[in-house]
DNA sequence: TTGCAAATAAGACATAGTGTCTGTATCTTG
DNA sequence: CAAGATACAGACACTATGTCTTATTTGCAA
């Protein structure tokens, strides 16, 4: 059984987070921000983690600026929906219906979101007829 | 940074989901269902996975049969469940809600699906007042 | 223009996760 | 006890992942 890499690791993910922050950020300013106490060779490796993300079209790149600055090419709600799918085709066969019955089960959902919840429901229902 | 290692695995996982729908099985039953053209090693395979979900709590051995007798050890909306608390402490600082947001947008969610949702949140209202 | 510092690019590397396999010990039954 | 099946221990290959080294390119100041 061959294995299915991670589609975000955990190190891109911190600096994808850091650019949901930042909006937009150079190479220099993600590895401040990640390796505070940072040597020389962590900007190189900020530097492979925005380029193998680049590839995974979840940042893009502005080549005409120098240095380059780099910015998200994928909001935070598409990578949690992602994730979703992906826990949904693993356990539920894609089905999403399982996952929101776990959701709502689970404690730690208060009435408050129960009600923000409903007003979700009716606003499809609504454009959805 | 570190590696997280997955809490299932995929080939451990399709052994689960055997033991899902077989609620009881030996080592050899496992083997045939998952590698029906199987060699002979692929019983140490299936083995070494039952073995390894053993360790992780996700799975009971009988060692009282003989041949052992293996049964889930979790349940599927448990499973489910923890992955969506892995998504959300990845992405959302482990609140739930950003998920169910974005389930409930999630194309492919049907009126029916919204409605029996709804039931769901009735019922919870009405259990914690 | 030249030289320098910063930034980019290409790739090597160590470690660990994962699925698989080999060999050996143990058990059950005839 | 013998034989066959099962369990167990450990090795193995391959890849993913995070990190680092080195070389190349770029912009800017002297």
């Amino acid at each position: 059984m061959a294995r299915t890499p991670q589609d975000v690791t955990d190190a891109e993910l911190s600096v994808l987070q850091s650019l949901w922050e930042m909006q937009t950020a150079t190479v220099r300013e993600l590895t401040e921000r990640l390796y505070p106490d940072g040597s020389s060779s962590e900007t190189a490796t900020v530097q492979k983690l925005l380029e193998r993300l680049e590839g995974k079209k979840c940042v893009t790149r502005n080549r005409k600026t120098w240095p380059h600055q780099f910015s998200a090419a994928i909001e935070r709600e598409a990578l949690i929906a992602r994730q979703l799918q992906t826990t949904a085709d693993k356990l539920c066969q894609g089905e999403l219906h399982p996952l929101l019955t776990s959701l709502v089960k689970a404690r730690g959902l208060t009435p408050a979101d129960r009600k923000s919840l409903r007003g979700l429901l009716d606003t499809l229902d609504r454009e959805k007829k």
